[in-house]
DNA sequence: CGGTACTTTGAGAATCGTCAAAGATAGTGG
DNA sequence: CCACTATCTTTGACGATTCTCAAAGTACCG
């Protein structure tokens, strides 16, 4: 069993033709919304895709070649100024897709967290199927919706929370998101209890800070007794109210 | 002709019964993408409602009432963190429209900042009609995804640019905004001369900063020569090259 | 074991926020 | 028409937070 190492090197994948059935995001994502018949349709201009953890799905300014739908693994999204500085703008888990619709170029960049696979669609091809298939378009406006609530939570963090605040805020994201779907096993019941899947700089450009800020943020929740961190990368929550607190999600007492 | 100061009071006014005729959205705005007979069953459930700077149109955390269809006017989207900091999340202006489809609360504040005319629809009803229209739907899921794409670019700002920034690139988005929109006539021509709608305060909830660095920024930007200010809230961009510069759009030189 | 990449910690500097006071503007009533 | 008030804006001084630069510490990989 070595398709892994198969797909790594080429980040399009055999199709096996009936991989639909075995989907793990079948229900919940946008195929969700389709019949039998549709989705045969869809399947048909599927084409499966791997990326590995770092490289890029998709670039800013590119045309906008094909929509993805997120089978498993972490997306980020993200824009970059004329000089270099970076602001991550989205986290995309299954069942999320990405890609623009009714529009010919992406204005940001897409890249693998995590190791990713997605179903792609070309472009024209999903739209006009989009256009007619009502059901598809609603569970679409549905999902960018949500997208957009959680675009502007992000907002309320990036311009008014401290460093502090914002750090413990995307733990608290990270435990309840991890949770939702399940990525990670939460080791030892339900303690809260994961791995981070983005590096320091990659947390930093989410949260509008510098890595350095964030890992003085981190060292300061240590300190308050709140997390427990092992090997940089796996991150306990000891004491999740007081870290909501931190976070600025409760009023102080 | 006091019309203005019995809806002042109300913030309901008489349906007219033929509005949609004279509406300055009709061709532009979600009812574009109805026919007729569609266009006159909505009407049937539409209440035209006018509300003065300030107003409250709808509460975070509150029952979805209804969806309003701006037709004139600029209105504010904003959270606030349990200790009072405020965050603008979003600025609609005709002919976007407010309140969020499929879901039963609200998760922010909405408020004029100018005086502002929307058509509003009840919420279940309206709900009813949209999932029985695709066309309507296929509008609002376009429209969602300019406001998605703004979140977006807000976010780059929020999160990477310095207060300097931040101010250039407001002054940048009204003017291309009124431009836009045609709320504001540009006097003298193609030169960029324009009326803030929004006092210092909104402007800082809207940028992430106190009042004063914003008052700070402008004098800033008033000494480089970039612009005029005239009774603090006329604004006449001088250099509109050189604040894009500023506002970090181009790499400078 | 040694090298590379990532993370943590420290010291100093820059930016932005806080507090305070003065300056504008608009509206009110004499 | 002119004070007078209330509100909004500007400016200044100072302080706190966050960034920058630098160095040491830690994990990972061959």
């Amino acid at each position: 069993m070595d398709t892994k190492s198969s797909y790594a090197n080429l980040g399009i994948a055999e199709s096996t033709g009936d991989d639909c059935k075995f989907c793990e995001v079948r229900a919940c994502g946008m195929c969700s919304a389709l019949s039998e018949n549709e989705l045969s349709r869809l399947h048909k201009m599927t084409q499966f895709r791997h990326y590995r953890a770092g490289e890029q799905i998709f670039c800013d300014d590119e045309p906008n070649h094909h929509f993805a739908a997120i089978t498993s693994g972490i997306v980020k999204l993200s824009k970059i100024l004329p000089d270099g500085r970076q602001q991550t703008i989205g986290l995309c888990f299954p069942p999320d897709f990405i890609g623009r619709a009714y529009k010919a170029k992406n204005s940001y960049y897409a890249n693998a967290v995590t190791a990713v696979t997605v179903c792609t669609f070309p472009h024209n091809k999903f739209e006009t199927f989009l256009l007619e298939t009502p059901t598809l378009e609603h569970k679409l406006f549905e999902l960018t919706l949500d997208q957009l609530d959680e675009a502007r939570d992000w907002m309320l963090m990036l311009g008014r929370k401290t460093a502090i605040e914002k750090v413990a805020t995307f733990l608290i994201m990270v435990a309840t998101r991890i949770d939702k779907n399940s990525q990670l096993l939460d080791v030892a019941g339900s303690s809260q209890k994961f791995e981070l899947q983005l590096t320091r700089t990659e947390i930093a450009d989410f949260l509008g800070l510098t890595i350095e800020t964030v890992s003085r943020q981190f060292s300061l929740l240590k300190q308050k007794g709140l997390i427990q961190i092992e090997n940089q990368r796996f991150v306990e929550v000891l004491d999740m109210l007081a870290l909501k607190e931190v976070a600025g999600m409760v009023d102080a007492i």
